[in-house]
DNA sequence: GCTTTTTTTGCATGCGTATGCAATTTCTCG
DNA sequence: CGAGAAATTGCATACGCATGCAAAAAAAGC
């Protein structure tokens, strides 16, 4: 065995940096003995093309190693085939989620994702140059608004905008939200049943149309009681902030003996404080009852009682107002409100009433709350 | 009030599907009675215009609302400043975290993120076709490996590859990872330090290097402690397989009182079965050890103690190569493992021995293992 | 002011693909 | 077998921009 030989095998075709030269159509035509578009129509479904030449083209771009340019081929259709999804943040526990689903669903339409986030505290508007310069197709947008002006820029380049989990008042956003005001309402009625007293409500982003509907749901659904005055904390959707606001809540003279905590993600959080730095015991001392109903909810650490945001259909429907809007090029805003409901757990005490069994998930639902 | 009339404003402009039609480059040259070329000059640094004219083109692209084409750009430069990043899962704790890291430095660069996520199941193939087309500067793969096949065409297309958190034995990829290996010995040193007898490790991804490294390091630890059967079994990075896995090892005729996870998130569900399946305390009947030190790892609930995944330096680290790899146009291996250090939590007995307080963070470092 | 040097500008071209149109081939049917 | 219809193919062009090159303008030096 010649010195040197080991079983790795070693880069071919000499140096390794390779000429950054990707393959063209043209090359490949050139071997398979056609046109260039010939070629192209060989990569394009429903062209005209003969079978046998579609083969001959296909074999010869396999050898060569041959695949068409995403980018010249968007230059001529006008179409990216991408979509920005802008994401300010990512701790949310649903968001992962939510990026997987939202990622497949568009693999599956033959879209792409350009995802912009990571800047949580900058503003974003240096981000929105970015994304459209490279001309997507549409614009998501979760958990984040756009400035009024830059909604109409996105008209006017005829970009789509769809907002996930935020309502806007700009004529021409789609949105889909969970049912924010039902659920809050429900998450009223629950409590009261319950047999609860004192009540306390813990923001989000206290400024965010998905933070308003809860609220305002749960005081109305508390309102119908006879129920006006409770306790009211941001926790910001940061951990940090919701701990103060716990503690805040806690401490008080009256402390409550339920508590709606908007988003799970700040929901388990709040339990913590609850638990470990003022020894009460959940539900006993006091109900916490959280939204989105994430997967940490259901672990037995917590078993938090929380109304569902339903993200699979949510992003099903996410994805297809995107797809209409992009291919009647109509920019006609829709608003869709996808329900939830309320899978109960064990951090809030049960009503008597009438808790069902459903698929594995214990639900409760009185009448007329559906 | 004339009937219909509402609160809510109308689209502005006519009809409401706009022409697609992007300014272009041309047009705004018009507008600024200059050549096409003076416009591109104006949006590139450090190009040849004279002050006086790029303030003229900057106005005109203003009003007209240009932006230049970043895919034309692209079919020009052959660069197209977006880097493919494939995640096929996103629901271990810590890539939420990297994802929004990532995009921050790529940003700061200059560079978009196109990701691929959501295919769990299925195999990468096809999604590796898409990349290809949208001619991705760089790739990198987070947790997931390329068949050697697919390596070869990237360089072969001067694609440079990055593995995050995954090391491979492709010759021409480049890899950031965590010191995985030296995580298990100290671990394995840690807990019988703590006085431990009975010993278990409950892998990952059972074939990644990660994992493989991490149990090596272990039973490398507990070898020079003349132990040398240890229990196994495989959680597979899923919550469902993790927690089969660890009622199988606590319901043995001798049940380890030491518990190695691959990963905080599977150590997590393990700690939930030991407490609320088995009634075992945690730790006076049983340690749990993790690595990644997630956020999660620090609330009260767990205060799981783990080996850090420095996710902050091994993000920059991969950035890092993949910029070199890219500017430098050559595609050269280089294999980057990044120190973490075990954070000492509530989870496993405490050995007598050095446990400091670092930054807040509890860490045990006895001689020699830094 | 005039020449030389430097800076700025426009022209022309090409990046890799899709597509309308006309030319060509193949198919159909009498 | 031939005329017409249908399918297939190649040619040429355009998409929006960057860039080498030469021309023009401005600046510098005498």
């Amino acid at each position: 065995m010649p010195a040197g030989a080991s079983g790795l095998s070693r880069p071919e075709g000499g140096p390794a940096a390779a000429a950054r030269h990707a393959v063209t159509a043209e090359e490949v035509a050139r071997r398979a003995g056609v046109s260039q578009s010939a070629v192209s129509r060989a990569f394009t479904p429903g062209a005209s093309v003969a079978p046998k030449t579609r083969e001959k083209v296909l074999a010869a771009a396999r050898e060569l190693g041959y695949r068409p340019n995403a980018m010249a081929r968007s230059l001529i259709t006008n179409r990216s085939r991408i979509i920005g999804v802008v994401m300010a943040y990512l701790d949310n526990m649903i968001y992962p989620d939510v990026l997987e689903k939202l990622a497949a669903r568009l693999q599956q339409r033959g879209y792409q994702m350009l995802l912009f986030t990571g800047f949580k505290d900058r503003h974003s508007d240096p981000v929105f140059e970015q994304v459209m310069q490279y001309r997507v197709d549409g614009l998501l947008l979760a958990s984040t608004t756009l400035s009024s002006d830059l909604s109409d820029e996105c008209t006017a380049a005829g970009v789509p905008v769809v907002m996930f989990n935020r309502m806007t008042e700009h004529p021409l956003c789609s949105s889909v939200t969970s049912d924010n005001r039902n659920g809050g309402r429900q998450i009223a009625e629950f409590l009261v049943a319950g047999g609860h007293r004192r009540f306390a409500y813990i923001a989000g982003a206290a400024i965010s149309s998905t933070n308003r509907d809860r609220e305002a749901g749960f005081r109305e659904g508390l309102l119908r009681h006879g129920i006006e005055r409770i306790a009211y904390a941001e926790g910001n959707l940061e951990l940090a902030d919701t701990r103060v606001a716990a503690r805040g809540l806690f401490a008080a003279d009256e402390p409550p003996d339920a508590v709606f905590v908007g988003s799970d993600h700040m929901a388990l959080a709040v339990m913590e404080v609850a638990r470990y730095e003022f020894g009460l015991r959940v539900p006993e001392d006091v109900s916490i009852v959280g939204y989105d109903d994430v997967s940490a909810a259901d672990w037995p650490s917590f078993s938090l009682t929380s109304f569902s945001l339903p993200v699979e259909p949510m992003v099903d429907a996410a994805v297809e107002l995107m797809m209409e809007q992009i291919e009647s090029s109509s920019i006609l805003s829709h608003h869709r409100v996808v329900p939830g409901r309320l899978a109960v757990r064990g951090s809030a005490r049960l009503p008597g009433g009438p808790v069902r069994n459903r698929d594995g998930t214990i639900i409760w639902a009185p009448d007329g709350m559906e």
